[in-house]
DNA sequence: AGACTGCTGTTACCGCAAGTAACGTACTGC
DNA sequence: GCAGTACGTTACTTGCGGTAACAGCAGTCT
């Protein structure tokens, strides 16, 4: 008894308190878009602004909360598509569905992480893409990179090579899903066996089309 | 009679002036990155805010102006390294040489196109990343798409699968220049070969390394 | 000539969102 | 009772996007 309150009155509620106003800000966030603002999430949760800027500093770091929350969910994903026990190809082409399963299911929340800027009025296609992916987009790449290094035998600086593969193949996920998430020209299976194909040197072995040199 | 110098007194001065105004957005942009305002590309132009308002609309018409200007540039570059006379890995590896020289030659320009926002004040990292790079990369990965789909014999369903390939090889190519302009962690050859040797399907050919399944 | 049009440009304002200051309040432990 | 601390508020400042409303200056029409 006793005690301590503080650890558990104050501390412990802090930490619930926070939680409580990110999934707030969550609701707010997948409802309105980023262009939420400060005002409508402190509304929602019920409270003003000055209790979220004691919280999280500024808006970047809310922002930046609310992001490592889902990034965390989806890298964790990854990471179990990635060390399943079955052959190469498989393990990449599983990682591939996770990834575009997750985007599939919550498109808010992969819009809220890729394009969180979204201009103001409807700008039917205002010029912007994924804004803060970086910090996600990074981690998936600098993790793919080391699962890579661990795992495959590159020869000699395969730390460098092992990376930039990392970061060019998340880079061509994001690329190809935020594409096929806007046009959904096919299904996902035939996303990622294409995909797949591609990593799997078919752009080397096709033979040209008649009519002009081959890309 | 009729009519008017209206069409070359007025009409041919009023494209001049954009020029000049979009030159000094340009300068402004350049300089303060994108969270330059209205005012100061005004001031830097000579001129006041209605000004600009009355030739782009709004912001996001200012900077669509400006985006295309660059990117129109980059996209010639581009499609000039995809046509030039030589067998398909090289030029493969003109064309993303090409696009890596581009980006290291103006990072500033790149960085704009890809990464408008920045936020506010010094942010170490604000977590965002490419912002309006959307009409870019789509451009660039349906371009891709278009020239893969012409020249490379993909079998059925070949549309859809060069219009995959397109936007999944701009996404490594964009993820992987993204991170090497930022870390520098090799040459620009030497990234330019790596990225060609994963199109060529080294990771299906690399061996595993000892201790654990190969990725 | 003088009214009309259409461009150039201005100053001055609105609205709104981020962020802050200052103040009040409850609960804790001493 | 008193200090500390987290919770909460109202009210403000700053700055930017965007918009009147107004003014000078061609050239054109009658």
């Amino acid at each position: 008894m006793d005690i301590t309150h503080r650890t558990t009155d104050q501390q412990k509620p802090a930490e619930q308190r926070r939680r409580e106003l990110l999934e707030a800000a969550d609701r707010v966030v997948l409802r309105d878009g980023p262009k939420a603002s400060m005002n409508a999430i402190a509304a929602e949760a019920g409270i003003t602004k000055p209790i979220l800027y004691r919280h999280f500093g500024d808006k970047g770091g809310l922002y930046r909360a609310l992001a490592t929350r889902h990034t965390d969910a989806l890298l964790s994903a990854l990471r179990a598509a990635l060390d399943a026990p079955s052959d190469r190809r498989r393990r990449v082409e599983s990682t591939l569905d996770t990834y575009l399963a997750s985007i599939e299911a919550m498109p808010q929340v992969y819009r809220f992480l890729m394009h969180p800027a979204e201009e103001s009025h409807q700008s039917e296609q205002s010029f912007d893409v994924g804004r803060h992916s970086a910090p996600l987009l990074r981690r998936m790449g600098e993790e793919l990179g080391q699962v890579i290094a661990e795992r495959v035998d590159l020869g000699p600086a395969a730390d460098v090579q092992a990376r930039i593969w990392g970061h060019g193949i998340v880079g061509m996920m994001h690329a190809a899903g935020d594409w096929w998430l806007g046009e959904r020209p096919c299904s996902r299976a035939e996303l990622v066996s294409s995909l797949a194909d591609l990593l799997w040197g078919r752009l080397a072995m096709a033979d040209d089309l008649p009519g002009g040199p081959g890309f």
